[in-house]
RNA sequence: GCUGCUAUAGUGUAGACCGGCCAAUCAUGUAGGACUCUCACUCCUACGACAGGGGUUCGAAUCCCCUUAGCAGCACCA
């Protein structure tokens, strides 16, 4: 019975149950409520533009983004550009078309590398108050000393001394590793991450894309500073800032300023692919991926190339939600995100992978109407036309003496002989159930298109219907075998990328 | 090594703050079945977990301690 009998049906014999049906199933669950929210929030993605975005930037922007919604207020894009070392040039619009294929909300767009004064300026004042002195140290003494809980020499000089100096930085009499700017904290923490974390660097090489500078802020400054400056209410981010929430404390309390209510989610582990940017970028170069959307990697666009729906990703995320605890990214929870949605919507094909030719001794010409989505009849159907001679997927007919090609006739097939000897066996399809014979797909060899699947494991090459030439960009199901968007067609020829069964 | 966070089925998640209503929720997965001219969808059934050990208590998934394991930070990266 299909979807709309059964609907009818029950609204003979039921119709006070007519309500349960129709109820949307609405995945997305509730997450905790966010402390000190209830008049609105302002909540802010930052990451850094050196690549596209991919799972993980996506589970801490859907996250803030679901706040965002669910209180309202504003959701600033903050593109945390300070290292020049890590900064992509190409990476800003591909960051921007990520954010806007993932549907983000972003009311709010910041460059860090925009803010430099805004920054050197807060420096200055930190110093003026006691709060950071800039020290010219070795990197390494300094951990050394750090690690014993000792001060270095530049801890004691005078706030004059320390305005000198980092008005000399400024003033590029200084180079890069030469000096630096720490923020005065408790060398006897117990923790030796918060003891005299720096603030300002100097980078000489590579040059900025965007500013001509070469004295920046290090992240825990520039952040602490922003996250003031631009109202941030709540910060969702991973338990890898943990430390740096401590720290940021102290320059939030050497200006007085109220501290963003934090939550940090759990370490996502997902399993299959890489998600450093920077092996992803040495991998795209060294030619083991095609590139950003190699369907090898979880980029937003190599997932939105196979077909992933960007709802799909929002719901999947949200799913797993903010708790603490380390976590696998689930590939299947995923899919099963997607199918929910896709499966109502793509039209269903045969794609023969593998082929063979059979010609189907004694078949009559026949005109097969397969339904473009059997949910839904008013879609309309594919014509299919055959005289005998069609394609079959070589597995689905091995050993089996009889099959049905689905929505044509039952075929016989004679092993007896070199070449398997393939026969008209009616067209009942209680012939075919009664002896439990496959029902499978199959193409008229006049009517067919040459087609190539991208699947993660290999690709596999057979034909599909004609039709599939018209579903560029769309996901379709090829039947039996699962959904796939249509990539491309490039003379006559389907390009399509395998999502999930 | 130092500091900190976490521990519920194969995976994700609810319950934990305010112990009893939890022989533990939901989703996914797997297996079986119904429907179906797809191994899709929908529906039904089954499977499967409180990391381990102590303690507090009439009663602990929930509170305390220890152990174990995982993770994170200890950058002049973000």
């Amino acid at each position: 019975m299909s979807r709309p009998d059964r609907k009818s049906l029950l609204a003979e014999i039921a119709p006070e149950l007519l309500d349960e049906l129709n109820e949307t199933h609405e995945r997305s669950r509730e997450l905790p409520a966010l402390l000190g929210a209830e008049n609105g929030v302002v909540m802010r993605f930052a990451p850094n533009p050196s690549g596209p975005l991919h799972l993980g930037h996506a589970r801490a922007s859907i996250l803030n983004d679901y706040y965002v919604r669910r209180y309202g207020g504003r959701y600033v894009l903050r593109i945390e550009d300070t290292d020049p070392r890590r900064v992509d040039p190409g990476a800003y619009a591909m960051v921007q078309e990520d954010i806007e294929w993932l549907g983000l909300g972003i009311t709010d767009i910041v460059y860090q590398s925009d803010r430099l004064d805004v920054y050197y300026d807060w420096c200055r004042k930190l110093i003026e108050i006691g709060g950071a002195y800039v020290c010219v140290c070795e990197a390494e003494r300094f951990r050394e000393l750090k690690l014993k809980g000792k001060a270095c020499p530049c801890r004691d000089q005078t706030v004059e001394e320390n305005l000198e100096l980092w008005q000399r930085m400024l003033d590029g009499e200084f180079y890069e590793g030469d000096v630096t700017v720490r923020v005065k904290t408790d060398l006897a923490h117990p923790d030796p991450a918060m003891r005299d974390y720096s603030a300002m660097r100097i980078v000489n090489a590579p040059l900025h894309p965007r500013v001509d500078a070469t004295v920046f802020p290090l992240m825990n400054f520039s952040v602490a500073v922003d996250d003031h400056l631009l109202g941030i209410t709540h910060v969702i981010r991973g338990k890898d800032h943990i430390a740096n929430t401590g720290r940021q404390r102290y320059i939030f309390d050497y200006f007085g300023w109220k501290q963003p209510v934090y939550y940090h989610y759990g370490r996502m582990g997902i399993s299959g692919v890489v998600l450093s940017t920077s092996s992803m970028r040495e991998g795209i170069k060294s030619g083991v991926y095609t590139g950003w959307d190699d369907i090898h990697l979880g980029t937003m666009r190599a997932i939105a190339r196979r077909g992933i729906q960007p709802e799909a990703v929002r719901n999947a995320m949200i799913d797993i939600g903010i708790g603490e605890t380390d976590i696998t990214f689930s590939w299947e929870n995923l899919y099963s995100r997607n199918k929910e949605l896709v499966d109502p919507k793509a039209n269903r094909y045969f794609f023969v992978p593998d082929p063979v030719e059979v010609d189907v001794e004694g078949a009559p010409r026949h005109e097969a109407r397969a339904a473009l989505h059997p949910n839904d009849p008013s879609r309309g159907v594919r014509t299919l036309v055959t005289a005998g001679r069609v394609l079959v997927p070589k597995a689905d007919i091995e050993g089996r003496e009889m099959v049905r090609l689905k929505d044509l006739y039952n075929i016989r097939i004679d092993w007896d002989t070199d070449a398997p000897h393939v026969s008209y066996a009616g067209d009942l399809l209680e012939d075919a159930r009664r002896v439990k014979a496959p029902i499978i797909q199959w193409l008229p060899v006049e009517a067919k298109l040459p087609c190539i699947l991208h699947r993660q494991e290999g690709d596999v090459e057979g034909f599909c219907e004609p039709l599939v030439a018209g579903e560029v960009d769309n996901v379709v199901q090829f039947e039996r075998i699962g959904f796939a968007r249509v990539d491309s067609v490039d003379g006559g020829r389907v390009s399509a990328y395998f999502a999930h069964r």
